[in-house]
DNA sequence: GAGCGTTTTACGAGAACCCGTAAGTTTTAT
DNA sequence: ATAAAACTTACGGGTTCTCGTAAAACGCTC
């Protein structure tokens, strides 16, 4: 089983909630974590010189642009220099991105081992993939097998938006109008509704105050 | 100004934002954090042997306990140490309590040099606290100054429950259901209302959902 | 530009939330 | 013991949320 592992993720919470769930489950012995690409990148380069490189990394996709420096802004670009200096390295990405077509893209490309969608069950999937991955075995999401074929939902701006005017106790017609000054479509109340409506089948929430705790969860807004 | 400064808080998120805040808003160079009590001490001890001891605490009280050992409980109890090991440490308590009374009694008691209360501008009474402490000055949050005199308000168990429910997505009066199990008085949907309208003003929030963004904000819940 | 599917918007009824008022109950003080 | 104060509960009407239905607007093909 893997020996030493590396948690990429900035949201904190996100990142302990890994740790933990590691740590209380699995066998794995030594788990660092860090909140930002460089520090990821540093800490992988040590740990080579030390010769007790890691053999899998958990990270992020996206990461809130940081006021240093940052020259490697995506989990993305932190993942295509670890495969160029350690080819045999096991990649799971974690992630809210849950464009089918993008996802396979980037399994494809960046020969990733494993895709897990942050959600309601996403750190019970991180359990579930990391014997797969151990095993030379592609794992992704439940979720997105599911939507196999019909169209895939993908949180867009819009619903950040929304989700953040939730948290800060906007009202639905709040919302609507705030949209009609941000954009041109899918302004209206209705519209809006529908929308919150999406969000909670897709995070499975009861109702918006549901929807902003999971989202807070989940590091999103 | 301060040179090297310790930050114990249990919630990934609130130590994350404290450090955060100090890293943009202050020139402290050295800033630690931690998550739970032993590692303080331990960090804090390691610190005066490398002599290079910490000039500042910024602790909260109250930990979630453990699983682990967890010998020092409470932040009071870290702080009692800290006293004892090292007299002219100065230390600023960051919680949710808001009890003025036992305030109080806990700065008289345990020669506070700071308390500020987690709310809405927690971390920018922060900010104000710092300098303030660092010229032997007692800084204690606004709104404990404001509720001087006034029955001052406590989050209790119930409130716990209620913002935990909340963000369950349960209804109001799902949990007033729910609280007829666990409790003998105050369980009408009428007293969840009443409550909730208080954590409502006390936190500045506009409806439930409001409310539970900030207690996620927070680590309340 | 007519036809057809999709997206957006409008509307309405029932549930949940909000907030004030008042009645009933318990606690506290004298 | 009694009055005052504080707490708890019930109720009602207004707002917001929810969810289905249907109309209107848009986009695409032919």
């Amino acid at each position: 089983m893997f020996k030493n592992v590396l948690v990429v993720d900035d949201h904190a919470a996100v990142n302990h909630g890994i740790v933990q769930t590691l740590k209380k489950n699995t066998q794995i012995q030594q788990i660092a974590f860090t909140q930002c690409c460089e520090d990821a990148y540093i800490k992988f380069q040590k740990a080579q010189l030390d010769h007790t490189p890691f053999d899998l990394i958990i990270s992020d996709i996206t990461f809130k642009p940081d006021h240093r420096k940052q020259s490697i802004k995506s989990g993305l670009e932190l993942v295509t220099l670890l495969r160029a200096k350690q080819p045999d390295i096991k990649i799971i990405l974690y992630s809210v991105e849950d464009r089918r077509t993008k996802i396979k893209s980037l399994i494809e490309r960046h020969e990733i081992n494993g895709f897990i969608s942050k959600g309601r069950y996403g750190l019970k999937e991180l359990l579930e993939a990391i014997p797969s991955v151990w095993n030379n075995l592609l794992y992704t999401s439940k979720d997105l097998e599911l939507t196999e074929g019909n169209s895939a939902f993908e949180i867009n701006d819009f619903d950040i938006i929304i989700l953040q005017e939730l948290a800060k106790g906007s009202t639905q017609k709040e919302i609507a109008k705030l949209l009609q000054y941000k954009s041109t479509k899918s302004t209206s109340l209705s519209s809006v509704e529908k929308r919150i409506n999406k969000l909670k089948v897709h995070f499975k929430a009861k109702n918006p105050t549901h929807l902003v705790a999971i989202g807070k969860d989940l590091g999103i807004i």
